[in-house]
DNA sequence: GAAATATGATTGTATATACAATCATCTGGA
DNA sequence: TCCAGATGATTGTATATACAATCATATTTC
């Protein structure tokens, strides 16, 4: 058997400890099973956690809600323009004429009524995939990743 | 003070607690901090992530890859056609001529060298950010996840 | 051995994501 | 007041992601 390379070594380092690689598959999952939950309302996750910062955060603007979801603020912007679209969302006139906040419409309200029961039963499998302090977890990282 | 709607308690309830919320933004964030970290060597996180899968498991097809990530088949096509393109791996001839293997070539080793430090640097501060028992709690929530 | 089926990969289409550049508006200082 | 800089959003470009449909090859069945 050959002495492994450095190659080698800097492969197996990674791929045996690599928390980016371990997140992002488990979100891949994560994501897939929310969205097949959500198949049948004609809404993504995605979709679905901008749909709801908008709900609980009334008149927020792009910038303050691109922030909550640490998203960058270009990728909120096409995201939004699509929930726009499908009349979940709306724009609210204002002052400062730079910026429109956003508030969910009478649509958006009942999709997410609707959504309730299959958004349940995929969080309580996800919930048994994570396992008890998941939630915690996942909070408490995202804390302390958040820039100050 | 008026009474919530069926909405607002749906939106609360998704907004308090989300485990699909969270865990996509926490891989947002996560991913930030590694695609900051390769950016000079001019690879992304998930190419590293594919690239070290490659490494390690020679000769396997793309349909094993791809399972071992998590990773739709043709999401994992397009990514590995990059990279290919790129110089960082390469395919095998094999009897079945439906499926070409694939192997990290010199220069794919010799770039898993050169990020060696900047990765370690990324992962020490991921690992701050998700305390001890983290890269268990990844692991064990992927396994699970995973259908059998 | 030919047809039916199974398996493995790619392509079509759509959304998600981010960085860089740009556009629009506002605000403070001369 | 006007302009320079600040602030907020969108657009250009590129990769990532997945489902559905298709293409190519292999295997099974009759």
């Amino acid at each position: 058997m050959p002495v492994p390379s450095k190659a080698d070594r800097v492969a197996r380092e990674i791929a045996d400890s690599c928390i980016a690689m371990r997140c992002r598959r488990l979100s891949r999952q994560i994501t897939r099973l929310y969205d097949e939950a959500m198949r049948e309302h004609g809404i993504k996750t995605s979709q679905v956690n901008i749909l709801v910062a908008v709900a609980r955060r009334k008149g927020a603007r792009p910038r303050d809600l691109a922030e909550a979801l640490q998203l960058d603020v270009s990728t909120f912007s096409r995201n939004a323009r699509l929930m726009r679209e499908c009349g979940w969302i709306e724009e609210i006139e204002e002052a400062d004429a730079r910026s429109r906040p956003l508030k969910i419409t009478a649509k958006g309200s009942a999709l997410l009524v609707s959504i309730a029961a299959d958004w349940k039963r995929a969080q309580r499998q996800a919930d048994r995939w994570l396992g008890p302090g998941g939630i915690e977890f996942l909070d408490t990282a995202s804390t302390r990743a958040t820039k100050p």
